[in-house]
DNA sequence: TGGCTGATTACCT
DNA sequence: GGTAATCAGCCAA
């Protein structure tokens, strides 16, 4: 028998801040869910990347493209895109509408659905579902079609938050690229097992504090 | 659990 | 033709 469903409260838009850097912090420890015909999928995301304006590896850099424009809507719409012609990333754009930023969700903790997503992927251990962006999608169904969707309605795909108090909450550099390597621009609940890259800081304590007090 | 390697395919970031 | 916001598999400790 199915438990009772957990109390996910939609994330409106007004809650989002602006900030890109701000926004990828804030993500972590909120839920992103699937309401399908099947039934729900949910997870707690555990890591995400934030690509703020200016960013030379965003894919927003060089302006507006036809396959960017999420990018530039207002924050809370999903950014889908295909990297290495195999693996979809889901981004959320940031920052107000008509500046060119998001943050990519890297990762969550499979909560709800886990029949759904085992059924997409067979075999994976429960670790590995979701642990990547492009697993996440794969998890959750997610493909181009996605590319433009508001994530702040609670219906369909939507992020959303459960009454907690504080996350801690760890930093280091983003994964995967070849240039801006070394920003601290990648959020993750430490310890968890379901993020998919370094799970301690690999900062001294003084630099943490200062990308902690610089990115906060 | 972390690190390394090879495979892989759409797009021009 | 080069690049890319990766994955799965393997190995070591």
């Amino acid at each position: 028998m199915p438990t009772q469903p957990l109390p996910i409260l939609s994330l409106l838009r007004d809650e989002l801040p602006l900030d890109t850097v701000v926004l990828a912090r804030f993500m972590i420890g909120k839920y992103l869910v699937h309401d399908l015909p099947e039934g729900r999928i949910s997870g707690r995301i555990v890591e995400t990347e934030a690509y703020p304006l200016g960013d030379s590896t965003s894919h927003a850099f060089l302006g507006r493209r036809p396959y960017n424009g999420a990018m530039f809507l207002a924050p809370g719409y999903a950014y889908v895109r295909l990297t290495y012609g195999l693996s979809y990333m889901l981004n959320m754009s940031a920052e107000a509408e008509g500046i060119g930023a998001g943050i990519l969700l890297r990762a969550i903790e499979p909560l709800e659905g886990l029949p759904l997503m085992e059924a997409r992927r067979p075999g994976v251990p429960l670790r590995d579902l979701a642990r990547g962006p492009g697993r996440l999608t794969m998890a959750l169904g997610i493909g181009q079609s996605f590319d433009g969707r508001d994530l702040c309605t609670g219906r369909d795909l939507w992020i959303g938050a459960i009454e907690t108090g504080d996350v801690l909450i760890g930093v280091t550099t983003r994964i995967g690229l070849s240039r801006e390597m070394h920003q601290p621009l990648r959020f993750f609940e430490p310890g968890s097992a379901f993020v998919s890259g370094p799970r301690k800081l690999l900062l001294p304590p003084h630099a943490g504090a200062l990308a902690a007090r610089k990115f906060n």
